[in-house]
DNA sequence: CGAGCATATTTCGCCAGCGAATGTTTCGTC
DNA sequence: GACGAAACATTCGCTGGCGAAATATGCTCG
């Protein structure tokens, strides 16, 4: 390894060496990757919790936001790898809770348009705010440039993956 | 942007562009993360049903492999940041399925060892083989320079995750 | 030596998400 | 213009994971 400094991946892997046909580099990029978004999750929700809100919700209420304020179920589910059975449960909490409302389509009724409500707009910027806390904490041990290194190599990564479909 | 070819987060990304107070970058690393992973599960999933087997088996089989064939429930779920209860459960279903073995410590009776079973470790033996190709494919479209400048960034970020707690 | 405190695991009730099946509405085609 | 195929959303049953409480064992100290 390059520092001194030590991860749980590196003690992970350093059991591994010469004990299968395995390529190191590989499985170091993606564990890691697969901790990094699950501590990012841990500490969202612990964060957000301080609005009475979880993550799901708010990451729908974001999407929705960027969309303009409105969207359709399937489109939201597409653009957040999710099942639509899993965005109907997710749009049924958010009803629930008065942040988001579900029209049917005046033109296509097989449609259903979801709007964000004014109180929903008001509870993803409250969100906003923590949110962007909590990440740019994680983010910023990196300066600008080694950001900009990583998210461009991320995005390659992604690009192939996404292809693959 | 750097290159023509967009991904997904980029097409996310360029809806917000002046529309809230919000680091692009740090959005753009993150957002790219969870949808990485979050392909990447799917396609070990799909790979892994050749063999029967789910990707949290398979990730747990791995830990206990690594762990030289036995450890205890409560290192494991740390290891894999898996709640007591949830290891629990996916212990459950691999002793069903015959892959692993408990066995009350016989020092401290409050412990429990796990063992992987020769089943077990064969049918790891299997799955690692296709889980290493998707991994791979999906890693290989960076040469290896840029997969140990990758991996060095990201373990900066798991450092710091996980010097957080 | 026994009462309480600590540790390790499991049980229980709950929740989000998935795949498959269902009910509507719309479109394409003959 | 009617009928089969496609498009959308939802319902249903199931599963993996979580937090809190329960259980069981070990340790410590008066």
């Amino acid at each position: 390894m390059i520092g001194r400094v030590e991860d749980s991946v590196d003690r992970h892997l350093v059991r591994w060496r010469g004990k299968a046909p395995y390529d190191e580099r590989v499985e170091g990029v993606v564990t890691r990757m697969q901790f990094l978004v699950k501590h990012l999750k841990q500490f969202k929700e612990a964060a957000l919790a301080q609005v009475g809100m979880q993550d799901f919700e708010f990451e729908t209420l974001h999407r929705l936001v960027a969309a303009g304020g409105s969207a359709t179920p399937s489109k939201l589910a597409a653009e957040m790898l999710l099942s639509p059975a899993g965005m109907t449960g997710r749009l049924d909490t958010l009803e629930r809770s008065g942040l988001v409302r579900r029209v049917r389509g005046a033109d296509d009724r097989r449609r259903v348009d979801v709007e964000l409500t004014p109180k929903g707009r008001e509870l993803w910027t409250e969100a906003m705010a923590i949110r962007g806390r909590v990440e740019s904490e994680l983010v910023s041990v990196l300066d600008a440039g080694e950001q900009q290194t990583l998210d461009a190599l991320l995005k390659r990564l992604l690009v192939q993956a996404e292809s693959h479909r």
